[in-house]
DNA sequence: TTCCGGTGAT
DNA sequence: ATCACCGGAA
């Protein structure tokens, strides 16, 4: 007796084949879905971890010009990366640091070649489980079930067992549902359903949903879905400091502490409750992180971006 | 004002 | 296990 299948309807191919069939029929054209090149293929899963799907497409054609292959891009300055993640305001400028870094460890760990499993994959900075699945899916046609927030949600509404669940066995579920050696296609065609039928907001009717027949949710209107953490205001947190820090050593290229701080928020005074001392650590974090090098001139600290 | 999310550090 | 990380959009 197997542990799994059970927890499945019976007539699993015809699930596989109904939301296949949903997303080769009509989906959402993006430039990244075009191509095969797992450099290209990471730079758009990175980015797409943070941004909007709209927004990541000028930024991914932008950052391809820039930097065309992982080798292009392990010879940039970690300046010019991290800026230009800043001026296309793509979010968590420590991803902009981690994708560097991964393009350095393919030249230097992997003469020069991605490596073309999920295992592999994730020894790069930056790539989890997720982007692992990711990239092996859509570069390589050989990836597992990817398992993001999208692919969570869809389980989770599909197979109500999962609601009893202290851990819900969300890689377990999308495992079993995976087409052996459809990852490419299947990966793409699960988060699809996700993102255009079964968002926050279900719209099964609308968007013509493959799974309704099967679907728990549909069944009973418990479109209830897992919960998220919640987080902490952005307004005056720490990481909106930190990206008005970078911000400004992008635009200025390098700045005395003194003259930093007036740019970051309007009561900085040297002396005052977030002066130099409350500056001074949230520089040296980003220090220790990679992302600025600071220097001492004169008695004074200089910052700037880490080259 | 709240929402959104994959990864690495600890 | 829990937390920090970004900024556009809803």
């Amino acid at each position: 007796m197997e542990d799994g299948p059970d927890t499945l309807p019976a007539d699993v191919d015809a699930v596989r084949a109904a939301l296949i069939e949903w997303y080769e029929t009509d989906h959402r054209s993006y430039p990244w879905r075009e191509t095969e090149d797992p450099y290209e293929i990471l730079v758009s899963e990175v980015m797409s971890q943070q941004t909007q799907l709209d927004r990541v497409v000028e930024a991914w054609h932008a950052f391809l010009d820039e930097w065309p292959t992982a080798e292009a891009l392990a010879e940039a300055d970690r300046a010019a990366v991290v800026g230009f993640w800043t001026d296309h305001s793509l979010g968590y400028n420590n991803r902009a640091k981690y994708l560097h870094e991964a393009a350095r460890q393919v030249r230097d760990e992997h003469d020069g070649e991605f490596p073309r499993t999920p295992d592999g994959l994730q020894e790069l900075m930056g790539v989890g489980p997720y982007t692992a699945n990711a990239v092996a899916s859509f570069a390589f046609n050989n990836g597992d079930a990817v398992v993001d927030t999208n692919v969570k949600r869809v389980l989770y509404r599909a197979f109500s067992e999962l609601h009893d669940k202290e851990e819900p066995p969300y890689q377990h579920i999308a495992d079993e549902l995976l087409p052996k050696g459809r990852s490419r296609v299947w990966n793409n065609a699960i988060m699809e359903l996700g993102a255009v039928a079964c968002g926050k907001t279900p719209r099964c009717d609308e968007a013509g949903c493959p799974w309704r027949e099967w679907c728990d949710a549909y069944d009973t209107g418990d479109f209830t879905a897992p919960d998220v953490p919640t987080q902490p205001s952005f307004e005056g947190s720490r990481r909106q400091f930190r990206g008005r820090v970078v911000r400004a050593l992008n635009e200025y290229g390098e700045l005395p502490i003194d003259e930093l701080g007036p740019r970051i928020r309007v009561d900085y005074s040297p002396d005052g409750e977030y002066g130099r001392a409350w500056l001074r650590s949230l520089l040296e974090d980003l220090s220790d992180e990679g992302m600025v090098q600071l220097t001492e001139r004169d008695g004074a600290v200089i910052a700037r971006l880490q080259r």
